[in-house]
DNA sequence: ATGCTAATGATAATATGATATCATTAGCAT
DNA sequence: ATGCTAATGATATCATATTATCATTAGCAT
């Protein structure tokens, strides 16, 4: 029988409290501040289960490994900050019909990351660039 | 000194010939049409090289090993066949003005990939579907 | 044609993310 | 409070893509 234990929680609150997608190792580092003791293989067993239960999302990045947001966004894409790595989630919207497509081809799904400078990392704000905070 | 080889030739020509991003294997099996005894180090070794002086470009998909393609393509964007797995480039454009980014952030380049199906694996072409043609 | 040595072929080794193992811990029904 | 056993923690193992090793081959300058 399935049972809620403290670990599952402290990794679902984790994720669902960032506000971005988190990569495993964050995940296990802000779980861990709830329940130090978290173990990576922990992580990676619940993301699997909580994956397969639909309360979270894979977010797959070219060339990087899966990070994981909840699963009520809807919609969006994301956007990789060059400069701090972190990934965030953008939900402006792009109309299907702007989308360039070939006739020949059926378009079922698609996905758009844009890469550049988040807040925090733009060069302009020199007393917030990156440094001037933690970042992961 | 650096020597041209039929090895380097086989791979350059296979990625040329291609029209499409291909995988270091499919790069492998189509250069040994070429060159029988080509080795997959030889492959590795060569787009190293063949990347780092600017012949090819590594094309990144989510989760997946890096595809190679020529440089000379200017910008464009990807089509991965959700049939028979081949990614297709797709030249139309589309317009910056039209990408959805929040105030903050700033845009310095963007990914856009499409999955769907491609020419010949729409179902409505019942007689040029996948299988009907040898695919990679 | 010869010799130097870059490049190759075959395969071992590596890197990384993810999964499996197993003794121990701790939910939760009783 | 007790017992059953799911879940955990620590770590070994696996899977895959890529790189390193090294004896052999083959460009190319002479």
């Amino acid at each position: 029988m399935k049972r809620n234990t403290r670990q599952r929680d402290a990794i679902l609150g984790a994720i669902s409290d960032a506000r971005r997608p988190l990569s495993t190792q964050e995940i296990l580092t802000e779980a861990q501040v709830v329940v130090p003791t978290l173990s990576i293989a922990t992580v990676y067993r619940n993301l699997k289960d909580l994956t397969a239960e639909g309360w979270v999302l894979p977010v797959k990045l070219p060339g990087e490994a899966d990070r994981y947001e909840v699963t009520k966004l809807g919609e969006h894409y994301h956007f990789k900050c060059s400069s701090c790595s972190k990934v965030f989630d953008i939900h402006e919207t792009i109309k299907n019909k702007e989308l360039p497509v070939p006739a020949d081809f059926v378009v079922e799904s698609y996905d758009l990351i844009l890469y550049g400078r988040c807040k925090d990392c733009t060069p302009k704000s020199r007393n917030s660039g990156p440094g001037a905070s933690k970042h992961t």
